[in-house]
DNA sequence: TTCAAATATGTCCATATGGAGATACGATTC
DNA sequence: GAATCGTATCTCCATATGGACATATTTGAA
């Protein structure tokens, strides 16, 4: 599956191991939502979220670690971009219940006809 | 945004407050998976995930608090069952970054268009 | 009624987590 | 070189987590 170790007795895996985990925290969505306007420094970031900016630089710790976002240096400031292609294993996933969602619509659906034509059929 | 309160020491929204959270472990996602071919039973699925009974049950009260699951009664035996349509949350959020993806890979295109056209300009 | 099957719940434990805040570090400006 | 800005890192702490396993609970069967 992946790289760290997984002794029986760990509560969970780390939270940088997989993107699913790195999306798990509210504020790291927020952050990344931040970022979908482009380019962006920790400080801004930081502001945008409500934060403080130790905590800011170290969910952008994790973030990067999952490579969800990319940093580039600009003299003592550092600007983080988004790097959307790697929740492609989050959108895949999702893409799997696309169909079962959609029948179970479909099901809906129908159900709703069902009744309809009852209520038609038997003026009750 | 939700009911549970959050005191500033917490030290995470619990698992069980949203999709996101619940969707964070690879044995619930093992589950859903599972269940995507249909209504299954406590032991089936503890056995199809490997896992001992009692967490599977602990798994899927998680699952069920964030309306992933359903639960149905027969007999002595608790048949689950999906209800893909609470992932909408994820999908929708996900979603958002389908654009920020394609105009990235759009880009990258472009990128490798420019550099087939650079080597053809200088035969380098 | 007693037993067994299917499931849920409770406890214990090691560990990961996020918030808070102090501070170290690197680059810039004076 | 010294003060300063922008960030990263470190420590401390309360708490949530998942694994393991014992046990309660519910229900069907003998």
């Amino acid at each position: 599956m992946s790289i760290w170790r997984y002794d029986s007795q760990m509560a969970r895996a780390p939270t940088t191991s997989d993107v699913f985990n790195a999306v798990g925290d509210i504020h790291r969505r927020t952050i990344l939502d931040v970022l979908l306007s482009g380019e962006k420094t920790v400080s801004a970031i930081a502001r945008d979220v409500s934060l403080p900016q130790p905590q800011a630089s170290r969910h952008l710790r994790v973030l990067g670690e999952v490579g969800l976002v990319t940093c580039r240096a600009d003299g003592r400031r550092r600007l983080y971009r988004l790097a959307p292609e790697h929740l492609r294993p989050l959108h895949d996933w999702v893409a799997k219940y696309e169909q079962a969602i959609n029948v179970r619509l479909d099901r809906l659906e129908d159900y709703l006809e069902e009744l309809q034509r009852q209520g038609e059929d038997d003026g009750s």
